[in-house]
Parts: structure tokens; sequence; C-alpha cells
RNA sequence: GUGGCCAUAGCUCAAUGGUAGAGCUCCAGAUUGUGGUUCUGGCUGUUGCGGGUUCGAGUCCCGUUGGCCACC
């Protein structure tokens, strides 16, 4: 299912085949996020126009609305959805931390006043595999408990072990339930939906080493590190993937949830791992915010008000290729849809054309002179130039 | 022509005779397994104008200009 095809020599740089039901993912790779069945601003096609590899969906979010039995009687969501690329599913172990004033966990599940009316919700950890496959995911993601950050050590440790437990019910419950999974335009009927465990413990180094052994002992198709951005500094974001990382087998994908900034991506790249996601590029996109090589841009800034240039001079993209900055600005400070749809189509260029670049690198065996080139020339708040 | 009401930040409006404020706009900042949400800062005033009363006037008095309403 994984197949590792080189390892950089001077970092733990890798680069890897991932074989899913919807097609092969190359990392290093970037997921772009879809919470709602939707990468907001952005249709199927025009992910495959920016060669999107896989996106995510959310379990939780999907589950209250539009709900299971819809999406099960469109067939799956890709059919629903109309993409017929991998999706990765994430279980609604983040909305433990991120609604965390709406949900009472207990060893059952989690039990949620859904954010939209406050029904009552309830999610196990059999359940989020059952609605998982129902979807019809490529790689499903166990339940875990997501701890905020910061966190006493007897919270981080109870809350590993329980995402332990919880990591051994997916396990049996997805073997289970994944013969319910939907057939749809898979492209490899020989593949089936993996499951990825979620290693956790905060930011203490024994619980991060125990967490990921146990799951390793489960043997899931491939490993997360949860429980970063959740609020921590960039430091403690990095040591926790420095102390989870050496006890994942070389031979599966692992996957940071949640991250991070162009920056940050090719030092965790650069840190052995394979894949990403995270809402920076969509998200700032439809604030105003656009990633460029020599740092990010504020659009909605006064100075560009009257500039010319495209957001970055040789993107390809098609904003770069139509629009000027004065232009786009223009849009984002009258609330017109096209300015974020297309610093969002920018940024999502920007994040996996970089991922390209750093395959490319790691092929050449040159990852850290990339990734040291690319950090030097960012800059946290570029100016127009 | 007569009477009444009104005039305060770019806009809409607050402010017992006692340090002139709010919302929006504008100018910036935050956002990491998604709320286009939200949050946090910042700039801006001869209180239409000229007098007067008062220790002190956006507020009270007189005049004046402009706007609105009613009635000849």
């Amino acid at each position: 299912m994984f197949e590792l095809r080189a390892t950089d020599q001077n970092t733990k740089a890798r680069l890897g085949r991932l074989r899913t039901p919807h097609g092969v993912i190359e990392t290093p790779a970037f997921m772009p996020v879809g919470t709602q069945g939707s990468v907001k601003a952005v249709s199927p096609r025009e992910l495959r126009e920016l060669n999107a590899p896989i996106i995510l969906g959310n379990t939780y979010h999907l589950f209250v609305r539009p709900g299971v039995e819809v999406i099960r009687h469109f067939g799956g969501l890709h059919r629903f959805m109309n993409w017929d690329g991998p999706i990765l599913t994430d279980s609604g172990g983040y909305q433990i931390f991120s609604l965390a004033k709406l949900r009472k966990i207990s060893d059952e599940g989690v039990h949620f006043q859904n954010h939209l009316d406050g029904t009552p919700t309830f999610i196990s950890p059999e359940s989020a595999m059952e609605i998982q496959a129902a979807l019809g995911s490529d790689i499903a993601m166990v339940l875990d408990e997501c701890p905020p950050w910061p966190c006493e050590y007897d919270y981080a440790a109870k809350s590993a072990e329980l995402t332990a437990r919880w990591a051994t019910r997916c396990q049996d419950a997805a073997s289970a339930s994944r013969r319910f999974a939907p057939t749809d335009h898979r492209q490899d009927a020989d593949a089936t939906q993996l499951v990825f465990g979620i290693v956790q413990g905060a930011t203490f180094p024994e619980l991060r080493r125990q967490s990921a052994e146990s799951l390793v002992a489960l043997d899931f198709d491939g490993y997360a590190i949860g429980g970063v951005s959740v609020g921590e500094p960039e430091e403690e974001m990095m040591r926790a993937v420095e102390n989870s990382e050496p006890f994942l087998p070389a031979e599966k994908p692992r996957y940071a949830m949640g991250l991070g900034t162009p920056p940050q991506l090719l030092q965790l790249i650069a840190r052995g791992v394979d894949m990403f996601d995270c809402v920076l590029p969509t998200r700032l996109a439809r604030n105003g915010t656009a990633f460029t090589a020599a740092g990010t841009l504020n659009l909605k800034n006064a100075e560009f008000a009257r500039d010319e240039k495209p957001i970055a001079e040789s993107c390809a993209c098609e904003a770069c290729r139509q629009f000027t900055r004065g232009y786009i600005r223009h849009l984002i400070k009258a609330e017109e849809i096209l300015g974020l749809r297309l610093i969002t189509l920018h940024n999502l260029h920007f994040y996996l054309d970089l991922m390209r670049q750093a395959r490319v690198a790691v092929e050449q065996n040159a990852f850290a002179t990339f990734r040291d080139n690319f950090v030097r020339g960012y800059r946290v708040h570029q100016r127009a130039d």
C-alpha cells in the first residue's frame, strides 16, 4: 500500500507512493481541507487542475449535516461531491478540541451538542469507523482525543490511554465495517479503505513514545501525529513530532495533522513526515492573505490598491495569470466572491507546488539545501516590492 | 411671510451644565485535523458659524447660516 521510494541523505525527508482505492498519492503530499464535502470556494474540476492528490472530509461535520443516510443515498462521498480522487476523512477527534464547550467525553465515546441546533450527537470509536466506511473515504482516521495546550501531565496520560483504547476498538470496527463501503468509481478495485492511527501524548516525550508504540502494535496502514496546532509554540510542535516519529515504522506513511505554514511543512518533511493537511491556505485566502515564496501578502493592505503586479511574478495559477494585486484587493475589500476564490486557487497552487518541489528535492538528494533556501527567503509579513 | 424641529468623526447617531463617545467605514494585527464567522488594536472632531450667561457650555440665552416640516 505504501512504497518508500527514497530517503534523503542529510535529513529524514522521504519520497513515497501511497496506493488508495481512488488513486496513488505521491508523498510528501499536501491535502486541501474540505470539511463539509467541499474545499471552500473551489470546484472538483479546479482541484484536479491544481493536481490536488487527495482532499479531506470530516466525519463529525458530515454526520451532523447532511447525515450519513443522505450520503449513502448518493452512493458515498465521492459520488455525492463528484470528486473521483482520494479522500481522507478525519474522525471528529479534532472537534473534541475545537468544540470543547459542546461535548462530554466518556469511555464509550463523545457526546456532542451539535453546533448547528444543539441536537445530542454521539460518536463512538465504532460509529466513527462505520460512518467513514459509509462515506467511502480512502483513508479513515481513528477516533482520538485531541487535548488542548497547555495540558497537565496527568490529563495527557489519561487522554493518551483513552485514545489507545479507542484505537483498538476502531481497528476492530474497521475490519467489520469495511465491507459496507460503496464501490462507486474507484480506480483500484483491489485497494480497500486504509485506516490510520493517531499518536497523542501532548508535549511529553514518554507519552508520545508510549502512544506511538501501542499504535504500532495494532499495525495500522499509516500513522498520524495529532495533538499539534492546538495553540502551542512552534518549538513545542516540532518537539512533539520529533518525540513521535522515531517510534513509527519506516515502511508506513506518517501524517502530521493540521499543519502547517510553508516553512513548517519543509521542516516537518525533514523530520520524516509524509502527509499534511491545513486550513491555512484556504482560510487565510478568505481573509485576503496570499502565500508567496517571499512570505505572506495581506492583500487588504492599502499599499496594494494600485499594484499592477500579479500576487507572485512567476506563478502559473489562474489568479496570477490573469489578475493584478490591485484588482484582487478591490474584490476582497468589496466582499466579492471572486476575490476569495482567486486567492484560494493561488494559495492551494502554492502549497501543492511547494510539495512538488520538495519531492523533486528529495529525489535529487538535495532536500536540506532546498529547505534552507526556501526558509531563508520566506518572511512572515512581506511588504510590497 | 409666520411658527416649529434639526445641525456632534467620512456615514448613522449617543452624551443630568462637569475629561466628547458608540456602531459602520477606514488603517493594521490574529487565525494551523475550517464558521466567508470571529477576535484584537489604531486614526479621525475649531460639537454649522458669531456673540453672551457661568468657575465650567455639545447642553442655557441672543443672533446668523443651512436643511426639514406645518400653516398662510
